[in-house]
RNA sequence: GGGUCGGUGCCCGAGUGGUUAAUGGGGGCGGACUGUAAAUCCGCUGGCUCUGCCUACGUUGGUUCAAAUCCAACCCGGCCCA
């Protein structure tokens, strides 16, 4: 339960159950009273990541300790868009995007699948609460907003680090993102959380939740922050505007592939927050560690069979060797007219982003042909019969098979 | 609302009437090396069936043989004042 644990709070160590998730927990099991763990993900996007499976990982941990997981869509609180950790004003969302997006969110967590395949556990009632926070934020009244916003002050959340940040560059704020701190925390009242997850940027917003039971006159919550999950790029974390993400539901070839080749130095951090296996019953070679983490991440996804094909077709990909029967993404050339230059086939075939691009790849060396390396970009292919049946390489990576 | 400064390519950021898709950095892509990586080195980095043509410096007009650079209005933002 406390492994990979980013941050607790309050972390007292007294008998006071208000104050010590320890003495919680022991009373919750005395009284047979699972406790409330509240998370709450806004469906901001159509695709979640590794990176958001962290705090999932840890709410299942609690769903199979027997305490209940409140799982709340921010599918409001989405429309407003959290401010933290950004340098600008989010674009406001439709409700029809939100609306859309929440459903493919509960899909990635693994809505309708066996709960062993799955991140949550939804077959198992009383260990799943599934709500949608404008239930309660959309009917709120402006006299009710006023008594929330009450609950907080300019210089709190100026002293909030990314909202001080942009203050201080000249990055305008705009007075609705004050909010959105002050409706998470409403949220926590609104189910009666017994403790809040969330990743360790969300501390701010967590802690905003205690004010408001507390203002609310309910036991506040306790916080449980896990740590932020580090990109593939090794630097930023995970994201999808950054594309340094593996997606929940990428295939197991392209998900495996990918942490196949994470940063080294962050091999043993994907171990301890993305798997349950023990380090110290590892290789320590650094290339051996790769492999058996991305191979075990993809399991969890997919499953283990599916992860080690995976793995196989990964090797066979890397090696070039292009025996990988069955493997290679086939591409046809029908939208090509004849005779072709091998610029234009290029961006026609979609393997280059226009056909621009495909001329700086051809001069570059990227594009062979059955291996051999085309270096003209005016090569002209008279017709179809000159391609069909061989593999396209562009770049180290990527083949295609090209079909009619 | 008033004053003032500013809006440049994916991002940051030079440029301030005239060879040129527009210095530099970041990022990205490609190549070499390697462990499929990191570090390093090299090349590329607006679009188009491309020896040429087209579109670009907030928006729209204007001045000029010529504008990202000058003028006007408008939109958006920072700061100071209210």
């Amino acid at each position: 339960m406390t492994r990979g644990l980013g941050d607790l709070f309050p972390t007292s160590d007294n008998m006071d159950s208000d104050q010590s998730l320890v003495s919680r927990l022991d009373q919750a099991s005395k009284t047979k009273e699972p406790l409330r763990i509240k998370l709450g993900i806004d469906p901001t996007g159509s695709e979640m990541h590794l990176g958001h499976s962290i705090v999932f990982r840890k709410l299942r941990a609690f769903q199979d300790a027997g305490h209940k997981a409140v799982l709340i869509i921010g599918d409001f609180t989405a429309r407003i868009g959290d401010p933290t950790g950004k340098s600008n004003t989010r674009v406001q969302l439709t409700r029809e995007q939100v609306e859309a997006n929440s459903r493919t969110y509960l899909e990635q967590l693994g809505y309708g699948k066996d709960p062993m395949k799955s991140l949550l556990d939804f077959e198992t009632p009383e260990r799943l609460e599934v709500h949608r926070n404008s239930d309660w934020l959309e009917s709120l009244d402006l006299t009710q907003i006023i008594e929330l916003l009450g609950n907080a002050t300019v210089g709190q959340m100026l002293a909030k680090e990314d909202f001080g940040n942009r203050y201080n560059s000249g990055i305008p704020i705009s007075l609705h993102e004050f909010l959105y701190p002050l409706l998470q925390g409403f949220d926590s009242f609104a189910v009666n959380a017994d403790i809040e997850l969330g990743g360790t940027d969300q501390k701010f917003n967590v802690a905003m939740g205690r004010d408001i039971q507390r203002h609310f006159c309910k036991r506040p919550q306790f916080g449980l922050l896990m740590p932020i999950l580090v990109g593939l790029d090794g630097v930023n974390k995970m994201s999808k505007s950054l594309e340094n993400f593996v997606g929940l539901n990428e295939d197991p070839l392209s998900m495996y592939s990918k942490l196949e080749k994470v940063p080294d130095l962050l091999v043993r951090n994907y171990i301890d927050l993305l798997t349950d296996l023990e380090l110290k019953d590892l290789p320590s070679q650094p290339r051996e560690l790769q492999k058996i983490m991305a191979l075990e991440v993809t399991s969890n996804h997919h499953g283990m069979t599916a992860a080690k094909a995976a793995q196989l077709d990964a090797a066979r990909l890397i090696s070039g060797t292009q025996d990988a029967e069955g493997h290679i993404l086939e591409l046809s050339l029908d939208d090509v007219n004849f005779p072709a230059k091998a610029f234009y086939l290029l961006s026609k075939l979609g393997v280059s982003p226009s056909s621009s691009e495909a001329r700086r790849q051809i001069k570059g060396g990227a594009i062979r042909i059955d291996g051999e390396k085309i270096l003209d970009p005016n090569f002209e292919f008279s017709d179809a019969g000159m391609l069909l049946g061989k593999v396209l390489q562009i770049g180290k990576k990527t083949f295609r098979r090209l079909t009619i």
